[in-house]
This record gives structure tokens, C-alpha cells and sequence, in this order.
DNA sequence: AATGTATGAGGCC
DNA sequence: TGGCCTCCCTACAT
């Protein structure tokens, strides 16, 4: 009762309406920039939220205290009118409706981060079941050269036979993780074993034959497992590396690892000093890991002698975290790196010390991965925050700047992996590759984030893969070695897709198609606990072979049967 | 069904 | 340089 005494004391309250009083004085630029109202962000949020909630005496007091507190009398106006969630401004709204994202015209295009156009119109877009399209040539020679190629040479190069990306795939789901998956491994000689490594620090091994059955080791890493790469000369182990600043050997019958390398000996001594390791692989030429941190050093450890093999060599920006190593293929003095200083280097092994990399190569903002291509060694992809595929297509030409930059759909979100474009080892032409999609396409009234195959000799996208069950993003994608497996990492749960021969897709096979996938059952267990080592898991190859009867993938196959036709021209 | 939460990079001062 | 604030599609759990 107390406030009702000073309510003389409190300044007058203006209501703003949004349809029925648009005489409500000020323009909405006002509203916002320069009203008479200093309230702060937060508490500007406040009164509009609480007032939308159903103005009653309560939530006005609220709003009086707040303005009270601020600077005492002044008429405090409260706006009813609908605020768009992004931007804050009224006139528009953003955010979803049904699984559609209406883009906030304020701010620039999500996509290709240009001003201008939204999402929905970005030219890179040429439509919405279209995913991506490439960017322009952006490099040293005219634009015309590039026409000029694409005439010359349409088709070429082809992409691996065509028949290895299905119109259909099987999908097996299975909830392996208690926090989101970091990477993934297949294993370099049994076809169906599959590593995976979680933000918790735990390694899984997963027989992609015995859905059922999976095995986790939970005691090897205390936090991040960034990277694993399989010991060159001896399948049965491998080696992590991790944000608790340790690279452990692991064996993989026994679970039980070594500690190769521990950054942090001394423990927790604060964010400061705490070293994380995120790049690392091996070069089996010289039998060592290498490894990077989040203060810009590389590390080398002898894999023989299991020693540190001389000192720490700053590679990236002193205190940036160097996220990717890659050894090259074929030409094992050639390192590639790439980190948070929004470069990716080229290095000799032979003269590595700071500063003397034989390439830098320039991007717009962090870079999330370098790889090397798989069989020449001789193109680099790279995958940049600022949404971005690049491609270098020689790395004894010109690398002033990328071949190709790809528009494509992969943002930095704090709370997901950063995703990673990987090339298809198997593709003889080294121009696939695979990517996780961030933005979502309404497919059907499901929003879905597909998994997309893209040609980057020429930014086309190939093929996109998604489960009108699996509505999670899926940032960790990785391509089997030798077999049509594609294993895929999300928030907890690992999926494998493999083709689902039909005769259809035999007829299509040429063209670019939506790879749907029916049967991948999201069935969910409740009490999933952290520490459960959790027996949660579902789905298999369910209905392999078949087509499942949902009417919800009905519907779909029909809209994918659709795009193709367009594809195929016989709209 | 609303809310809390984990927690990375950019940008500003 | 560091501290603080903001941030456009998260995915869970409660």
C-alpha cells in the first residue's frame, strides 16, 4: 500500500497505442533516438514488455519506480505499439512466423552481410528452397575472365560420379552426448566406426552397424575435445587434443590414454594463463603432433619419444586462439593454419618460427577452419565467420587472394560449434565439399537447417541433405573415407546418412537434388542428466529400403520431387 | 509455456 | 589494453 501515498509524487503516464491512436505525437524515430526519456535499453524494454502483458496497477509502479530512480517527474511514456524483436523499433516485426524467418530490414542481410536487401532477396539466394548461390569471382582478374571460364569450361570439373549423391538417404540417430558434439572421426580402416568428441570432453566410438551399442570415455578430457586424428602407425589409438591444455593417446579397446603434452601443470590459475588447445594434427613424414593454443602458439610433440621437440612458436596473433592445423597430403613441409587473428598461413616446416610463413591469407573476421585439398594437396578451403566459403585453387599460384569466395549460410553462434567445411576425401576432383547450414528454409512448416554439398569450383550447391525430423543444426559434418557415409555432429546427437537406393534416384542422378531423409526418429527419453552415461539413444535404419508412410514426409517428398523437376527444367 | 543457462566474438570507451 | 555490453534463426532443461 505504501506506493499509493507517493502516487501524487509520480509524473504522468502517456500511453502510446499501436493501430487505434497513431495521432500519438512523436514519429517513431523520436520513440527511440532522441524522446524525452532517457531510459536505458533494459528498462525501456521493461515498460514496453510489461505493458504488452496487460497493463495493470503493478506493472505500472514498476515503470514509476524505474523512472523515479532515474531522474523523477518527467511523464514517462509507455508504448504499446509492437516493437520489432531485433531492432527495437516499431513500424515491423522480425523473428519467426510459423518456421519462415522474417528478416529485421534494419539490419544487413544475414546471409552475405550486405546492406540494402534482406535474407530473403539476397541475390545469393536466388530462391528459398535454393539455398546458396556463389559469389561473384571476387580476385584479381575481371569479372569477364570469369564468364569466360564458365563458357569455356561449363561443366568441368565434373564432380565425382554423379550417382554417389542419392535423392534419398537412410538416416541413424543416435543421442550419444550430454553436451554438444566438437568433431568427429572416421576410423581409417573399419568402415563403420565412427569417433566422436564432445564440449564435456568425452570420446565416443560408435559402431554405425550395431546402432545400439556405443561406447564412451568420459574420464580421458576434463572440458572441450577440439580435435582427434588417428595415430598413423597404429589404427587402435588416437590422439585429442583439448581446452583443459592436455593431447592424450588414446586406445581405443581399453579406453585408457596417455598424456602426451599437459599446457596447465600447475592448474587453474586463472582465464590468463589457462592454455587450451584447439589445432592439431600429424605429420606421419616427421612423427609429430602438432598442436596450437589459445594464445597463438604451436606446439610439436615426437610421437617416438613422446617429448616436446623444441620451443612454443607463435604462428597467430600473441593471444589468439589457433583453431585448425593441417599437414599437407602430399607435400609433408607444408602446414597450413588458420585462427581467431582472421588469418590462414601457409608454413614450412623446415623454417617455422614466428613470422615466417611462406603465405598469409587475409580474411574478413575469425577463421574456423584451413584445409588443404585431399589427394593434390594442392587447393585450400577455409571457412570464415563472416559467412563465407574460400577456395584457393593452387597454392603454387596466386594466393594474393581466394579463387572463390561462397556465400553460405555458417555464423558464429556462441552456443553452437563453429562450423567447419570439410572436402569430400573421395571426390577426384577435389571440388565437394560438405558444410552445416545455419539459417533454416521452411520446408513445409518445418524449419530445417540442411546439411549442403557444395561444388566450389563453382559455389554451386549440389546436393542438401536434412530429416524433417532432425530440426537441430548441424555444424559438425564429416565424409567417410572411402564408403557414402556421411557422419553428422549436433547439439547432443550423431547421425549417419547413407544412400537409400531407388530407381529414381537413378533416373535423376545428374541433377542437383534435396536429399531427404524420413526416417530418422527423434524420439526423446526424459531425466537425460549430465552425468548420465547415458543409455539414451534411439533410431537405427529404421525403415531402410523403404518409404516411410508418415503423411508429414509425404508431403515433403512431394515438394523435393518439385524442386528437381525445376532443376530439371519441366516445371 | 515461459524462463534460465551455457558462454564466444566484436566493438566501444 | 581490458572491461563491459551486445548479439538475428540454440537447444536443452525446468
Amino acid at each position: 500500500m505504501a506506493p499509493r501515498t507517493r502516487r501524487n509524487a509520480f509524473p504522468k503516464v502517456v500511453i502510446e497505442r499501436d493501430s487505434e491512436s497513431e495521432q500519438s505525437s512523436s514519429s517513431s524515430d523520436d520513440d527511440d533516438d532522441n524522446g524525452e526519456e532517457p531510459l536505458s535499453d533494459s528498462e525501456g524494454e521493461e515498460v514496453v514488455a510489461a505493458a504488452a502483458a496487460g497493463s495493470g496497477k503493478e506493472e505500472k509502479m514498476e515503470e514509476e519506480d524505474a523512472a523515479v530512480k532515474k531522474k523523477g517527474k518527467a511523464p514517462i511514456t509507455i508504448s504499446l505499439k509492437k516493437v520489432c524483436k531485433v531492432c527495437k523499433k516499431p513500424g515491423h516485426e522480425a523473428g519467426f512466423k510459423g518456421a519462415t524467418y522474417v528478416d529485421c530490414p534494419m539490419k544487413p542481410c544475414f546471409l552475405c552481410k550486405m546492406p540494402g536487401h534482406t535474407t530473403m532477396s539476397c541475390p545469393h539466394r536466388v530462391a528459398t528452397e535454393h539455398g546458396v548461390i556463389p559469389a561473384p569471382l571476387r580476385s584479381t582478374h575481371s569479372p569477364l575472365e570469369y564468364v569466360f571460364q564458365r563458357q569455356l569450361r561449363p561443366k568441368i570439373p565434373p564432380i565425382k560420379p554423379a550417382h554417389v549423391i542419392p535423392n534419398q538417404v537412410c538416416c541413424a540417430v543416435i543421442r550419444y552426448h550430454s553436451r554438444r558434439v566438437t568433431c568427429l572421426e572416421f576410423h581409417p580402416t573399419k568402415n563403420n566406426i565412427l569417433l566422436s568428441g564432445d564440449k564435456k570432453g568425452q570420446v565416443g566410438i560408435w559402431d554405425f552397424e550395431k546402432v545400439h551399442e556405443k561406447m564412451v570415455y568420459g574420464n580421458i578430457h576434463t572440458c572441450i575435445v577440439n580435435n582427434m586424428r588417428f595415430n598413423p602407425v597404429n589404427d587402435g589409438t588416437i590422439y585429442a587434443a583439448s581446452s583443459d591444455g592436455t593431447i592424450s593417446c588414446i586406445d581405443l579397446e581399453t579406453g585408457l590414454s596417455s598424456s602426451l603434452m599437459n599446457l596447465n601443470p600447475d592448474g587453474w590459475q586463472g582465464p590468463n594463463t589457462w592454455r587450451m588447445l584447439y589445432g592439431m594434427d600429424i605429420n606421419s613424414e616427421k612423427s609429430v603432433v602438432l598442436v596450437a593454443d589459445n594464445f597463438g602458439f604451436l606446439y610439436m610433440v615426437d610421437t617416438r619419444s613422446n617429448h616436446k621437440t623444441g620451443d612454443a612458436i607463435m604462428v597467430h596473433k600473441k593471444g589468439s586462439k589457433v583453431v585448425g592445423l593441417h599437414c599437407n597430403p602430399v607435400h609433408p613441409e607444408l602446414l597450413l593454419s588458420c585462427g581467431n587473428d582472421h588469418f590462414a598461413r601457409i608454413w614450412d616446416m623446415r623454417r617455422l618460427e614466428a613470422r615466417s610463413a611462406l603465405h598469409e591469407l587475409p580474411h574478413k573476421r575469425v577463421v574456423n577452419s584451413a584445409y588443404f585439398s585431399p589427394l593434390t594437396g594442392c587447393k585450400i578451403l577455409t571457412t570464415a565467420q563472416d559467412n563465407r566459403l574460400r577456395v584457393w585453387d593452387s597454392i603454387f599460384g596466386d594466393l594474393d587472394s581466394p579463387s572463390r569466395e561462397i556465400v553460405h549460410s555458417h555464423d558464429f553462434n556462441r552456443h553452437l560449434t563453429p562450423f567447419r567445411g570439410e572436402w569430400d576425401p573421395k571426390d577426384p576432383s577435389e571440388s565437394l565439399a560438405v558444410i552445416g547450414r545455419y539459417i533454416s528454409e521452411n520446408f513445409n512448416g518445418a524449419a530445417l537447417h540442411p546439411i549442403d554439398f557444395i561444388d566450389t569450383s563453382n559455389g554451386q550447391l549440389v546436393a542438401e541433405v536434412m530429416d524433417p525430423n532432425i530440426t537441430t543444426i548441424t555444424p559438425v559434418n564429416k565424409l567417410h573415407p572411402r564408403d557414402d557415409v556421411l557422419a553428422s555432429g549436433s547439439s547432443r546427437s550423431l547421425f549417419i546418412w547413407r544412400p537409400n537406393w531407388t530407381s529414381e534416384a537413378e533416373e535423376q542422378k545428374d541433377e542437383r537434388r534435396i536429399v531427404i531423409c524420413g526416417n530418422a526418429e527423434k524420439t526423446r527419453k526424459k531425466g537425460f542428466g549430465d552425468d548420465s552415461d547415458d543409455d539414451d539413444m534411439d533410431g537405427g535404419f529404421k525403415s531402410k529400403g523403404k518409404k516411410t508412410k508418415s503423411l508429414k514426409l509425404e508431403v515433403r517428398e512431394s515438394k523435393s520431387a518439385l524442386v528437381i523437376a525445376k532443376a530439371n527444367g519441366e516445371t
